[in-house]
DNA sequence: ACATTTACAGTTGTCAGACAACTGACTATA
DNA sequence: TATAGTCAGTTGTCTGACAACTGTAAATGT
């Protein structure tokens, strides 16, 4: 967004809900917690974490959002099943980012390229015409050379297939999408970006966009899936196989 | 999991905080609130919908862990970018059932044929028995007739497909599948089975499978990548062609 | 002795009010 | 004009209280 200035911003004090949800998590994935046992009440967390009831309250609500936990008045609250959770977030307790990037362009391969795979069959001319002036726009800074406007770049390139899934007409695909990006862009902004400017432009790469263009303008829903998936596998390996980012 | 019983629950009265934040969310989706818009205060918020600021601030907290607000003390909270959002969550607002479970299953299809191929090439010996063993538990039951401990198998067979996606070593990949799993489970499981009662079972469809495993017992990525997402679109657009569901 | 009802302690859900921490804009002052 | 101070408004947290509900145990009737 703005330019990376010269100081990062100093970690303010995260909210407690936040905490105490964290917390509890941990103590799920940890084994600590296994589904079906019950939380202490929400007075005893109060005491055991030292914060008021209604921090304990926003915490667990969170939980509960998510199907993590579920509650019943004059009960208790309770761990559930792990098949039950209703939400799929990218959870940034993955401390090994290296890993955590290579898993999630993985997925963001096989995503895409069904994305795509539908995109050639539902797109509509209005759409296409979109994504040909991006397209056209990527292919422009291409030319001007990988020095100048990177940030601007990778943008451009993320719009591109932005605007395919967008046009497969499936919100979920959208969502999906839309959620595994701005991980990317905010989390490892900083990876994927000097990765960009090492690998990720030249005309080898062109043509590989292009050949989704092509796809996309044949409706050819085979060759879409194809060439989608052939770019995002070569982005995850190109990226997979440096040893310096991060 | 348990045998659908003779009655469904009752609705029982939701909670005040998913309320609000439905409405809040509602409010979103209808562009009556766009992206750097300020939510009114909580106070005012409070009044306007006659319940404690408790309950506002539970409602509020829900949606900044979604990415959908964001807040700042002193301040106030404001819409967020859509793209900012850091949750997928299978929304059910969407009302029309058939296009809902039809794009949900596009999206399980490219999902589930890249979780199958990432396992191919992942995929341990031991994995790989307990997915024969599934299998083998399948076609046996496709021998004794569909007539019969249809949940059960319909169960074998998702459980084939959850060990496969495992097998993957992909968390991002199961939790995916794993929430649109539970989530058809739950919501359309009903329209699931009178499917599956009709069609999903015979000798086609479980030769379908097998050649999802014998891809995966060869190691054949390509092989299980397009076994799957045959299987998947086939099983999509035998619910798709049909018009007597929910 | 057994079955039914009642009372009770514990828990979650909601409410009301207060103060702390912080922000933005306004005002006073040099 | 520029700087510092003041202040109202907002979110974050705390405290205490009551309502709604549940499971258990005691009390009661048979």
């Amino acid at each position: 967004m703005s330019t990376t200035g010269l100081f990062d911003r100093i970690d303010r004090p995260r909210r407690l809900p936040d905490e105490v949800a964290s917390s509890i998590l941990a103590s799920i994935e940890s084994k600590q917690l296994n589904p079906g046992d019950k939380l202490p009440s929400e007075n005893e967390l109060s005491k055991q974490f030292g914060v008021a009831r209604t921090v304990i309250r926003e915490a667990i609500s969170l939980l509960k959002f998510d199907g993590v936990v579920d509650s019943r008045r004059g009960v208790g609250a309770f761990i559930a099943q792990s098949e039950h959770r209703s939400a799929f977030r990218i959870s940034p307790a993955c401390f090994e980012i290296r890993k955590q990037i290579v898993q999630l362009l993985q997925l963001r391969t096989g995503v895409q390229a069904g994305a795509s795979a539908l995109a050639a069959e539902m797109r509509t001319s209005k759409q296409m015409a979109e994504i040909e002036s991006v397209y056209e726009r990527l292919a422009l800074a291409d030319k001007t050379g990988p020095a100048e406007a990177l940030e601007e770049r990778v943008d451009t390139e993320l719009l591109f297939y932005r605007l395919i899934t967008q046009a497969s007409s499936n919100r979920y695909y959208e969502d999906v999408v839309g959620m595994i990006e701005s991980n990317l862009q905010t989390n490892l902004r900083s990876a994927f970006l000097k990765n960009a400017a090492t690998s990720e432009f030249g005309p080898n790469i062109l043509a590989e966009h292009h050949a989704v263009l092509t796809a996309l303008q044949a409706k050819d829903v085979e060759g879409a899936r194809v060439a989608t998936r052939l770019r995002f596998e070569h982005s995850a390996r190109s990226l997979a196989s440096r040893k310096d980012f991060a």
